[in-house]
DNA sequence: CCTTGAATATCGGTG
DNA sequence: CACCGATGTTCAAGG
């Protein structure tokens, strides 16, 4: 069941939204297109003046706030808020409320160029595949991809300062530390594995620990600074596959 | 200008997407409620199975695709992306191609709810305060706040390690740096601030200079890796003032 | 162009 | 509930 209507007045407005949305918020989204201003108040305060956009309100209470570009709401309320609908001055004001975390959000329209409820069944979840997890697990199954000899003997261990994505020994038993990033590999990155291979060399009493950073891709300055402090990185290729289960599905859905 | 259709097969679909948005792409919106299945190639891939979703494709090609619960949206396509739809096996196909980095998404509908299209005018802009630059200014203009005889000399001081929020001097004129959290406190924060502290101790060549690190809330897991490396802490209030001038507009608007 | 860091980040997992 | 880290993070600012 959907329901829409166009151009209309805010209290005509007001009447589709309390038949069509109302009652039953929880399991029907309300959509709306019209020029309105924003003003919010929460973790931040913002204030959008008046514009075009389209307004969504989910099933979950979540409300977004799209402007004709970008990919990110320009503003939103979290999952869990409520709505209320009035109109006042003949202007139709929307507030959302979402108490922990406090924020509050009141949009105000001047014109309404669509407005549609809907109710929508969707079970389905996301699959998906290209994660550090990934990149992890490569490691994992296939440590000689990073060096020779190399046994990986620990997933996320815990130290001081953190956790430690791989640990292992080398060929000669000497422990190595690897910090692995599923994309770019930051200056941060570097000063994180040099307070792990610290840790463990506080932990185990040893003078030699060897600390590996691992990414697609590291940048010139942060091998010159992983020099500085006598680390290790090796660059991996981060392969993006679907589990065979889907591949199936994929094979049959697609053909691009 | 808004225009839509409710409940229509998919050459209908297409006759309207190619009447009302495909020659003005750049200029109008569109947006389709469906039942439809997602494949998403690119930086990662995704494969998502039927239900029923909104779709929105913005002025500047992004492409949305929302569920009926949770503020993100499950796909989507990045700003500059270029869209095409077509019916096949009397199902109606979008795909969204993107060239840097590459990345397409083909969205399959078997059933079509709402199609709309509507030409969005936004020239707004969003003013917001609350956030970590605002703490910083406060701690600026007010730097008794941190300590008493507190004096702040620079700010963004670059170092080795990266950039320190704020600098200056205490009442004993021994060098402080200052780190800034907008909200949480984290361990890495506290490994930033010892890096630029470190920094400092070589460049100005002194045994004693103090770290401190501003947060409005520092877990007490974080206080403790503060203490073991001899740094400080202070917990800060952080307020959300808009400037004067947006005031005025702000008090006109909204009495909430 | 690349790199860096913030965000009303959001979200999921874990203790 | 608090905390922690990943994200197809996105986005803006600066070099």
């Amino acid at each position: 069941m959907t329901y829409s209507i166009l151009n209309t007045t805010s209290s005509n407005a007001l009447k589709f939204i309390e038949k069509y949305h109302k009652s039953k918020a929880d399991k029907t989204i309300l959509l709306i297109i019209g020029d309105c201003m924003i003003d919010y108040r929460g973790r931040a305060r913002s204030f959008l003046d008046w514009g075009e956009r389209i307004i969504i309100i989910k099933q979950d209470g979540s409300v977004l706030v799209h402007q004709p570009i970008m990919r990110e709401p320009v503003n939103w309320q979290p999952s869990g808020s409520k709505t209320d609908f009035s109109v006042k001055d003949e202007l139709l004001i929307l507030r959302s409320h979402h108490t922990r975390p406090p924020e509050k959000m009141k949009t105000t329209f001047r014109a309404i160029k669509l407005v549609a409820a809907s109710k929508l069944y969707d079970k389905a979840k996301l699959l998906i595949s290209g994660m550090e997890t990934d990149v992890v697990n490569e490691i994992i199954s296939n440590p000689e991809a990073i060096e020779d000899g190399l046994r990986i003997s620990k997933r996320e261990k815990h130290v001081k300062s953190g956790m430690i994505d791989l640990f292992g020994y080398d060929c000669n038993h000497i422990p190595v530390v690897i910090e692995v990033k599923r994309s770019l590999a930051t200056i941060s990155a570097v000063q994180q594995l040099r307070m792990y291979v610290n840790d463990i060399k506080k932990d185990v009493d040893t003078a030699i620990v060897r600390g590996i950073l691992c990414a697609p891709r590291i940048p010139d300055m942060v091998k010159k600074l992983l020099n500085d402090y006598d680390l290790e990185w090796k660059e991996v290729e981060r392969q993006i596959v679907l589990p065979d289960d889907y591949q199936k599905t994929l094979k049959e859905f697609s053909k691009q």
